[in-house]
DNA sequence: TCTGGGGTCCTAGGACCC
DNA sequence: TCTGGGGTCCTAGGACCC
């Protein structure tokens, strides 16, 4: 018999600041942003704060509206890093498969192990103690045959609860669901649900699969006729396929600016580059994401014979795709970009496909990266004036190494 | 009340080939 | 002399998650 748990940490960001900071306990911590900030939201509500109607996603200044008397904070994600590892170890514990979802909740499959853990209930109950014991933080469960409905009980327990779906109540359990409880419907799933009168799972239920799919679109109505059905989502089975990595800037105020828009794009583009080097992948697709001061968003992307090989050549393509896309005029207030389908580096890179003044410059970055890893204070960059300068000496980089501290 | 950042997956349509 | 069908790769946009 199949047995998952699923394992969510309450509060997470704000609950290890209110570990750290003990003044915080019991008072409304709100993790995300200061009251000033424009532009920014809410990360993580503690439960003090929930009460007074702040969450997720809201904006700062609303929830400072609403909450002026709360504890206001940007963050440390380099220590939610750390404690989350130290939670993710404690899984590993209690199981030899433990897939992490996210900073904060993971599943295990603890099934056959009734002989070591004791009856599932004990198990859930074991990994919250331990979990509090050492690491102070509260921990919500749920028990279920699979992982999806798993997945929903642990959501339906918190803050600090355990949720147990009987092996052979899963078709009832989700048939009683309300829909705004059904995981991977959100807003405009929500809104169709309603137009169509649907309140419970049992009102999906009853639909045949033609009259699902007819709704929701192929993919999503095969999966909803699974779900209320009890039957688990195959996507938390697969191994993930395609991989990318991104990065994007929200300015305060809108940019108008080509220049300051560009410079922004050269930031971005050198993080993302770092961090392609680092996880020694390989892409040879970019992709550019504008969206616009009504909130419009835009993007193009671009995939190339050959993989993106250095900073210099990333950002150009990049620039590339900006001045074809971008209308001037038009105030900017977040500009991004991204590389997608990435591929493991192949072994040996194609090295005698890159002139001399392509490898050079690749090992700079190299050496910039591994300078970045080992004394990460040191926020070694290379500047965008020396790179203009270098382009336009066609690859031959000059004595001075443009490097700012 | 104006709406972050970093991801994944799905859809629809076009280009191209056999 | 008016137009099939399948496969693959690519692009733009959108929904959703934490």
């Amino acid at each position: 018999m199949n047995c998952f748990i699923h394992a969510d940490l309450d509060a997470f960001y704000a609950s290890v600041e209110q570990l750290d900071h003990p003044e915080y306990r019991g008072k409304p911590v709100i993790v995300g942003g200061l009251p000033g900030d424009r532009r920014s939201v809410v990360s993580t509500a503690s439960y003090e704060a929930r009460a007074f109607g702040v969450h997720s996603a809201m904006p700062i200044v609303q929830a400072y509206r609403l909450c002026p008397e709360g504890i206001y904070l940007r963050g440390r994600m380099a220590r939610y890093r750390e404690k989350s590892a130290v939670v993710m170890e404690i899984f590993s514990g209690f199981s030899f498969n433990v897939q992490q979802l996210s900073i904060d909740e993971a599943f295990l499959d603890i099934s056959g192990a009734e002989r070591v853990l004791g009856p599932p209930a004990e198990a859930a109950k074991k990994l919250k103690e331990t979990v509090h014991q050492k690491t102070g933080l509260t921990l919500s469960v749920g028990l279920a045959s699979n992982k999806y409905i798993a997945k929903i009980a642990s959501g339906m327990s918190k803050p600090d609860g355990c949720f147990i779906i009987p092996p052979g109540g899963e078709e009832q359990f989700m048939r009683s669901l309300p829909v705004g409880k059904i995981w991977g419907a959100g807003e405009k799933t929500q809104e169709l649900f309603r137009k169509h009168g649907f309140k419970t799972g049992d009102d999906i239920y009853r639909l045949p699969l033609d009259s699902l799919t007819a709704i929701f679109g192929s993919a999503f109505g095969n999966f909803l006729y699974r779900a209320v059905r009890g039957e688990g989502a195959a996507s938390f089975d697969e191994e993930r396929g395609s991989h990318s990595i991104s990065a994007e800037r929200t300015f305060p105020y809108d940019l108008y600016d080509e220049f300051a828009i560009e410079t922004a794009l050269f930031d971005i583009c050198q993080n993302l580059m770092f961090r392609l080097l680092d996880l020694r992948w390989q892409s040879r697709t970019v992709a550019l994401k504008i969206r616009y001061e009504d909130f419009s968003t835009e993007s193009a992307r671009e995939t190339f014979s050959s993989p993106v090989s250095t900073m210099n050549e990333l950002y150009e393509r990049i620039l590339g795709l900006f001045r074809k896309k971008y209308r001037a005029g038009r105030g900017i207030r977040l500009i991004g970009a991204g590389l997608l389908n990435l591929e493991t580096g192949q072994g040996a890179r194609q090295n005698e496909l890159f002139d001399d003044g392509e490898e050079k410059e690749r090992r700079l970055e190299e050496t910039i990266l591994e300078i970045n890893h080992k004394f990460p204070g040191a926020a070694l960059k290379r500047g965008r004036s020396w790179l203009a300068q270098s382009s336009a000496a066609a690859g031959t980089p000059n004595a001075g190494p443009g490097m700012q501290d």
